[in-house]
DNA sequence: CTCAATTAAATCGCACACAATCCATTTGCA
DNA sequence: TGCAAATGGATTGTGTGCGATTTAATTGAG
């Protein structure tokens, strides 16, 4: 029996060795830079993930979002209640599909666009790397995501 | 009024471009292919991080936990407490210092580790990139994660 | 034309995350 | 020594994520 300080067994990786936990850790550590500047706009980080998205194009099915932000309706629709609560969004069935649920930023939804431009600004200062780092790393980040997926 | 399909707005960004959506749905992307691996040992993927933290030096109180994984009491406990009652490990106040409770692997706990190995195969043939480059990329994404924190 | 298969959302149950707060123990300084 | 500050966990409340199931609308094969 070696004794090695506080039990250390070198036979097992640490999470500190793991890609996985590396892309856990850092996505949370996005998450709560985000928050103090999104508390502002009243917005959860996903929350803010779903009004990018409506942004860029208004208008799409839960379907389409769900698509684009990799969630599926048991994540969302209680989400986007909550938009729709906030008064930032409408939820309307689609006359032509009545299956399907349109989601429409409101006049309110659509002025807080202006403010995210600063929330984009003080998360590209706290990165603090040059564009063409960042793609980089978020290119290859997305190379094993679409792997994995 | 230009008339772009679908009401596309080009002066906003997609999440597709944004380095933390890389990262958040990268880091959900590995949970999805963890879970049927770590079903059958009965572990979430927080848990299996605990336990991988725990498999490489038993006897570590929930602050030193929370350390490594980045995470605090209020996550710990309650997850800590479904390893006990699975009768993964033991919780114990320290004789020492009584504010702090050491967790143990029990043997049920320390056995769950020869199953971990196939696991971890699992995952780096689904990953399937050497690990040099493997570790490079990882190495960005902690230089973000610690420039952010 | 009809009814079974498919599709889109919603619902339910469970397990994270995390801010805020509370409680017990320990520490340190006046 | 005594007591306020600090520390380690636990608790509470809110908001994700996601598997599994349900409901309603649409589609398509016979």
């Amino acid at each position: 029996m070696t004794d090695t300080p506080s039990d250390t067994d070198n036979a097992v990786p640490d999470v500190s060795v793991m890609l996985c936990f590396s892309l856990y850790s850092a996505a949370h550590a996005f998450t709560q830079l985000y928050r103090p500047l999104l508390d502002k706009l009243g917005l959860t980080y996903p929350q803010y993930l779903v009004m990018v998205t409506l942004w860029k194009r208004d208008g799409q099915n839960v379907k389409e979002l769900g698509r684009t932000l990799f969630l599926d309706s048991s994540t969302l629709t209680p989400l986007l209640k909550r938009l729709d609560a906030g008064g930032l969004i409408t939820r309307t069935r689609n006359p032509k599909d009545e299956r399907e649920v349109i989601i429409r930023l409101t006049e309110k939804g659509h002025a807080l666009k202006t403010h995210a431009a600063d929330v984009m600004r003080c998360i590209e200062e706290a990165v603090g790397m040059d564009a063409e780092a960042i793609q980089a790393i978020k290119a290859s980040v997305d190379t094993i995501r679409d792997k994995i997926k």
